[in-house]
DNA sequence: GTCTATATACTGATAGAC
DNA sequence: GTCTATCAGTATATAGAC
């Protein structure tokens, strides 16, 4: 693996565990045994670098979502299969953690490619609702839109919770909460 | 207002804007209009104020939502005002906001508090859900615990939707997914 | 209680040698 | 491409005068 490429990597571990305000250069050098002088040889500075790893991140996470997403079975699986899908649970989000940082949330450059991943899982899964909806999986009174938000949202405050309780428990639960109103309703 | 009261609640704004970890003793003595002289002379140093100002958003937190939960009306009524509850959205919460915090979480003292909100909020809303499941407001197969820790999931994880979109939009779909679905069920 | 001086380490970078 | 030197500014204090 050449200098670059294990500089964004090493940006992609300390932006999901430090977020940027969290993550120094040196740290970055340290993580990925690289000099001062070779990340700015490749890097024109902490955003760019940071950029890349962002990037890396999201395209990472929406290509392990959307394996999930579009397997085999119905809606309604394969809701249940994205909400209990294995998660580093207190470790937290890579992508929803950054939309915390003050720094991330200032430049908007730094915000877009969050924003996009939310805006991609949000359609992604109103659509699966909407799509369950017509074959009669879910009530007919369901709205994809709120529900495809709320979905989201459990999960990223299910990490929420898991982290401030120091347990996976919370997450747990709000997802069983969450999926069992769902398909019950 | 004294020195130390105003350098406990300048931390407690920069601590919901910026974390822990982006917030700097100088940024505090700066907002409070305090020397260094002054901060270390009434604290021993910044995990000793970050500690005072994070019990402080939590206490006030806590009675914010207490007054709504405990106010005249029907289980379903006071969830549905604690989730249309006024808040500064795109500000996010100055509790949930810290589980994010690396430092905070790496120190037991910092993230107590952080932990003692989320226990106590939902204890409180399962209460209310067993209730309201007791007059017969909701389903008789409702879990709780699960949909009380659904809920705080939607309400947190509807900040880093919101935050992530620049709009407070993300929010409240959110919000009406949860509620509909607890409603109908 | 508050102020100024001082201190060590780190942040985020630039410059130029190799 | 990578290394070392250097830099202005900040982070997080401590010490002692007033």
């Amino acid at each position: 693996m050449d200098t670059a490429e294990r500089l964004i990597r090493s940006t992609q571990e300390l932006l999901w565990d430090r977020g940027y305000v969290g993550t120094s250069p040196k740290a970055i050098q340290h993580h990925a045994q690289a000099g001062q002088g070779s990340m700015y040889h490749h890097f024109t500075g902490k955003p760019d670098l940071a950029l890349a790893a962002i990037r890396r991140n999201a395209e990472e996470l929406r290509a392990e979502t959307e394996a999930i997403l579009s397997a085999e079975g119905t809606a309604a699986e394969k809701i249940s299969a994205y909400l209990h899908r294995k998660r580093e649970v207190l470790r937290g989000c890579r992508i929803g953690r950054l939309a915390e940082d003050p720094e991330v949330m200032a430049s908007d450059e730094l915000r877009q490619p969050i924003q996009e991943t939310f805006e991609w899982l949000h359609s992604r899964l109103s659509t699966l609702l909407a799509e369950g909806k017509e074959r009669g999986e879910f009530s007919d009174t369901l709205d994809p839109e709120a529900v495809a938000a709320m979905l989201a949202a459990v999960v990223q405050g299910g990490y929420v919770l898991a982290r401030a309780a120091g347990s996976e428990e919370p997450f747990a639960r709000a997802i069983d909460g969450a999926l069992d109103l769902l398909l019950s309703s």
